[in-house]
DNA sequence: ATCAAGCTCTAGGCAACCTG
DNA sequence: CAGGTTGCCTAGAGCTTGAT
Protein backbone atom coordinates (compact mmCIF):
# COMPACT_ATOMS: atom_id res chain seq x y z
CA UNK A 1 0.00 0.00 0.00
CA UNK A 2 1.51 3.44 -0.95
CA UNK A 3 1.02 6.30 1.01
CA UNK A 4 -1.46 9.09 -0.70
CA UNK A 5 0.19 12.47 -2.66
CA UNK A 6 -0.62 15.36 -0.46
CA UNK A 7 -3.46 16.82 -2.54
CA UNK A 8 -5.45 20.33 -2.43
CA UNK A 9 -8.21 18.76 -1.68
CA UNK A 10 -9.10 20.21 1.71
CA UNK A 11 -7.98 24.01 0.74
CA UNK A 12 -9.90 24.05 -2.46
CA UNK A 13 -12.62 23.18 0.27
CA UNK A 14 -12.04 25.71 1.98
CA UNK A 15 -11.11 28.86 -0.83
CA UNK A 16 -14.99 27.43 -1.98
CA UNK A 17 -16.17 28.62 1.32
CA UNK A 18 -14.60 31.97 1.08
CA UNK A 19 -12.00 31.60 3.28
CA UNK A 20 -9.09 32.40 0.99
CA UNK A 21 -5.83 32.32 3.38
CA UNK A 22 -5.06 28.78 5.02
CA UNK A 23 -2.55 28.14 6.65
CA UNK A 24 -0.48 24.90 6.93
CA UNK A 25 1.45 23.83 9.64
CA UNK A 26 4.10 20.91 10.70
CA UNK A 27 6.87 20.83 12.72
CA UNK A 28 10.55 18.59 12.78
CA UNK A 29 12.64 17.34 15.42
CA UNK A 30 10.17 16.05 18.11
CA UNK A 31 12.33 13.21 18.75
CA UNK A 32 15.68 13.78 18.64
CA UNK A 33 18.32 13.97 21.87
CA UNK A 34 19.09 17.50 21.22
CA UNK A 35 18.77 20.60 19.24
CA UNK A 36 15.11 22.96 19.21
CA UNK A 37 11.87 21.53 17.88
CA UNK A 38 11.18 23.87 14.20
CA UNK A 39 7.79 24.25 13.21
CA UNK A 40 6.86 25.85 9.44
CA UNK A 41 3.39 27.61 8.57
CA UNK A 42 2.85 27.62 4.86
CA UNK A 43 -0.12 29.52 3.37
CA UNK A 44 -0.15 29.45 -0.58
CA UNK A 45 -2.05 32.09 -3.29
CA UNK A 46 -6.05 30.41 -3.03
CA UNK A 47 -6.64 28.13 -6.01
CA UNK A 48 -3.06 27.68 -6.77
CA UNK A 49 -1.54 24.60 -8.33
CA UNK A 50 0.30 22.00 -6.30
CA UNK A 51 3.97 21.51 -6.49
CA UNK A 52 5.31 18.63 -8.32
CA UNK A 53 6.69 15.96 -5.82
CA UNK A 54 5.95 17.99 -2.70
CA UNK A 55 5.03 15.29 -0.31
CA UNK A 56 5.71 14.63 3.41
CA UNK A 57 9.25 15.85 4.07
CA UNK A 58 10.10 12.23 5.72
CA UNK A 59 9.96 10.87 2.27
CA UNK A 60 11.94 12.70 0.95
CA UNK A 61 15.68 12.96 -0.25
CA UNK A 62 17.57 15.92 1.40
CA UNK A 63 18.59 17.35 -2.09
CA UNK A 64 15.00 16.93 -2.97
CA UNK A 65 13.89 18.30 -0.11
CA UNK A 66 16.00 21.48 -0.75
CA UNK A 67 14.67 22.26 -3.99
CA UNK A 68 11.05 21.89 -2.99
CA UNK A 69 11.54 24.16 -0.22
CA UNK A 70 12.71 26.75 -2.77
CA UNK A 71 9.92 26.35 -4.92
CA UNK A 72 7.50 26.53 -1.67
CA UNK A 73 9.02 29.69 -0.86
CA UNK A 74 8.69 31.40 -4.33
CA UNK A 75 4.93 30.67 -4.62
CA UNK A 76 3.84 30.44 -1.12
CA UNK A 77 1.85 34.23 -0.30
CA UNK A 78 3.49 33.82 3.40
CA UNK A 79 5.85 31.38 5.28
CA UNK A 80 6.78 31.57 9.07
CA UNK A 81 9.37 29.53 10.82
CA UNK A 82 8.93 29.29 14.75
CA UNK A 83 11.14 27.53 16.89
CA UNK A 84 11.31 26.15 20.74
CA UNK A 85 14.73 25.69 22.61
CA UNK A 86 16.09 23.08 24.21
CA UNK A 87 15.74 24.71 27.52
CA UNK A 88 11.59 25.67 26.67
CA UNK A 89 11.31 21.69 25.67
CA UNK A 90 12.98 20.82 29.22
CA UNK A 91 10.38 23.61 30.96
CA UNK A 92 7.24 23.02 28.92
CA UNK A 93 7.75 19.02 28.09
CA UNK A 94 8.03 18.21 24.11
CA UNK A 95 4.65 18.65 23.42
CA UNK A 96 3.92 21.86 24.53
CA UNK A 97 7.69 23.01 23.08
CA UNK A 98 6.15 21.81 20.37
CA UNK A 99 2.79 24.11 20.15
CA UNK A 100 4.47 26.92 20.83
CA UNK A 101 6.91 26.26 18.40
CA UNK A 102 3.61 26.48 16.28
CA UNK A 103 2.33 29.22 17.58
CA UNK A 104 5.40 31.12 16.89
CA UNK A 105 5.20 29.70 13.41
CA UNK A 106 2.05 31.21 12.58
CA UNK A 107 2.71 34.57 14.44
CA UNK A 108 5.38 35.28 11.77
CA UNK A 109 3.12 35.05 8.87
CA UNK A 110 2.41 38.29 6.87
CA UNK A 111 -0.93 37.47 6.46
CA UNK A 112 -3.77 36.38 8.91
CA UNK A 113 -4.68 32.70 8.37
CA UNK A 114 -8.45 32.39 8.29
CA UNK A 115 -8.09 28.66 8.65
CA UNK A 116 -5.55 26.80 9.99
CA UNK A 117 -4.36 22.83 8.83
CA UNK A 118 -2.37 21.08 11.75
CA UNK A 119 -0.72 17.76 11.42
CA UNK A 120 -1.92 15.32 14.02
CA UNK A 121 -4.29 15.96 16.68
CA UNK A 122 -6.36 18.60 17.49
CA UNK A 123 -4.47 21.00 20.52
CA UNK A 124 -6.35 23.24 22.14
CA UNK A 125 -3.61 25.33 23.50
CA UNK A 126 -2.65 26.50 19.97
CA UNK A 127 -4.65 29.32 20.56
CA UNK A 128 -5.96 29.36 16.47
CA UNK A 129 -9.12 27.54 15.13
CA UNK A 130 -8.23 24.58 13.32
CA UNK A 131 -8.38 21.55 11.91
CA UNK A 132 -6.37 18.67 12.75
CA UNK A 133 -5.57 15.83 10.13
CA UNK A 134 -3.85 13.13 11.14
CA UNK A 135 -1.08 12.47 8.74
CA UNK A 136 -1.60 15.84 7.13
CA UNK A 137 1.52 16.10 5.58
CA UNK A 138 1.15 12.97 3.62
CA UNK A 139 -2.91 14.19 2.73
CA UNK A 140 -2.67 17.51 2.46
CA UNK A 141 -0.52 19.97 0.53
CA UNK A 142 0.02 22.83 2.84
CA UNK A 143 1.20 20.86 5.47
CA UNK A 144 3.74 19.07 3.17
CA UNK A 145 5.20 22.33 2.78
CA UNK A 146 5.47 23.07 6.42
CA UNK A 147 6.88 19.97 6.80
CA UNK A 148 9.48 20.57 3.98
CA UNK A 149 10.18 24.47 5.35
CA UNK A 150 10.62 22.66 9.16
CA UNK A 151 13.07 19.87 8.17
CA UNK A 152 15.11 22.19 6.07
CA UNK A 153 15.48 24.90 8.61
CA UNK A 154 15.94 22.56 11.69
CA UNK A 155 18.69 20.64 9.79
CA UNK A 156 20.34 24.04 9.02
CA UNK A 157 20.09 24.99 12.32
CA UNK A 158 22.22 21.75 13.32
CA UNK A 159 24.38 22.11 10.93
CA UNK A 160 25.54 25.06 12.46
CA UNK A 161 25.46 24.17 15.99
CA UNK A 162 27.64 20.69 14.47
CA UNK A 163 29.93 23.14 13.92
CA UNK A 164 30.77 24.14 17.60
CA UNK A 165 30.32 20.52 18.48
CA UNK A 166 31.59 18.42 16.28
CA UNK A 167 31.80 15.54 18.28
CA UNK A 168 28.45 14.51 18.36
CA UNK A 169 28.18 14.64 14.39
CA UNK A 170 25.00 16.17 14.49
CA UNK A 171 25.21 17.43 10.79
CA UNK A 172 24.52 14.19 9.55
CA UNK A 173 22.65 12.34 12.97
CA UNK A 174 20.14 15.88 13.25
CA UNK A 175 20.80 15.35 17.20
CA UNK A 176 18.96 12.38 16.59
CA UNK A 177 19.91 9.10 19.19
CA UNK A 178 21.89 7.19 16.93
CA UNK A 179 24.66 4.90 18.03
CA UNK A 180 27.29 6.97 17.08
CA UNK A 181 25.84 9.74 18.91
CA UNK A 182 25.10 8.01 21.92
CA UNK A 183 28.63 7.07 22.28
CA UNK A 184 30.06 10.97 21.80
CA UNK A 185 27.12 11.47 24.54
CA UNK A 186 28.99 8.86 27.12
CA UNK A 187 32.62 10.06 26.29
CA UNK A 188 32.05 13.91 26.21
CA UNK A 189 29.00 14.27 28.29
CA UNK A 190 25.68 16.04 27.52
CA UNK A 191 25.83 20.14 25.95
CA UNK A 192 23.74 23.12 26.48
CA UNK A 193 22.07 22.17 23.53
CA UNK A 194 21.14 18.32 25.49
CA UNK A 195 17.86 17.60 26.17
CA UNK A 196 18.20 17.20 29.57
CA UNK A 197 14.54 16.06 29.85
CA UNK A 198 14.85 12.98 27.66
CA UNK A 199 15.74 9.46 28.92
CA UNK A 200 18.78 8.86 27.55
CA UNK A 201 20.25 12.22 27.92
CA UNK A 202 19.30 11.25 31.68
CA UNK A 203 20.85 7.84 31.67
CA UNK A 204 24.33 8.81 30.20
CA UNK A 205 24.75 11.50 32.01
CA UNK A 206 24.28 9.60 35.54
CA UNK A 207 25.78 6.13 34.41
CA UNK A 208 29.06 9.37 33.47
CA UNK A 209 28.44 10.64 36.94
CA UNK A 210 28.39 7.43 38.31
CA UNK A 211 31.59 6.20 36.45
CA UNK A 212 29.35 3.39 35.18
CA UNK A 213 30.54 4.25 31.81
CA UNK A 214 33.02 2.00 30.50
C1' DA B 1 -0.48 -0.29 31.27
C1' DT B 2 -1.55 0.04 26.66
C1' DC B 3 -2.40 2.23 22.49
C1' DA B 4 -1.99 5.89 19.22
C1' DA B 5 0.03 9.89 17.46
C1' DG B 6 4.27 12.40 16.11
C1' DC B 7 9.55 12.46 14.80
C1' DT B 8 13.66 10.07 12.84
C1' DC B 9 17.18 6.32 11.92
C1' DT B 10 18.97 2.14 9.49
C1' DA B 11 18.70 -1.68 6.36
C1' DG B 12 17.31 -3.92 2.35
C1' DG B 13 15.03 -4.64 -2.16
C1' DC B 14 14.04 -2.79 -6.50
C1' DA B 15 14.36 0.37 -10.46
C1' DA B 16 16.41 3.97 -13.09
C1' DC B 17 20.33 6.35 -14.42
C1' DC B 18 25.27 7.08 -15.30
C1' DT B 19 29.85 5.73 -16.75
C1' DG B 20 33.71 3.24 -18.69
C1' DC C 1 26.52 -3.79 -22.27
C1' DA C 2 27.88 -4.56 -17.50
C1' DG C 3 28.69 -2.77 -13.23
C1' DG C 4 28.34 0.95 -10.05
C1' DT C 5 25.67 4.70 -8.16
C1' DT C 6 21.63 6.97 -6.87
C1' DG C 7 16.92 7.32 -5.74
C1' DC C 8 12.46 5.45 -4.09
C1' DC C 9 9.95 2.92 -0.95
C1' DT C 10 8.91 -0.08 3.01
C1' DA C 11 9.58 -2.15 7.50
C1' DG C 12 11.04 -2.17 12.00
C1' DA C 13 13.32 0.13 15.60
C1' DG C 14 14.06 3.93 18.90
C1' DC C 15 12.42 8.35 21.36
C1' DT C 16 8.43 11.31 23.34
C1' DT C 17 3.47 12.65 25.35
C1' DG C 18 -1.49 12.16 25.90
C1' DA C 19 -5.82 9.59 26.10
C1' DT C 20 -8.25 5.66 27.63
Amino acid sequence: MRRPRPSLERERALWAEGGEVVAGVDEAGRGPLAGPVVAAAVVFPAYCKVIRGLRDSKLLTPRVRLRLAGLVRQRALAVGVGAASVREIDRLNIRRATILAMRRALGRLAVRPEHVLVDGLPCPELGWTHDAIVDGDAHCHCIAAASVIAKTVRDRLMQRLAAHHPAYAWASNKGYGTAYHLAALAEHGMTAHHRRSFAPVVQLELAVRGGMWW
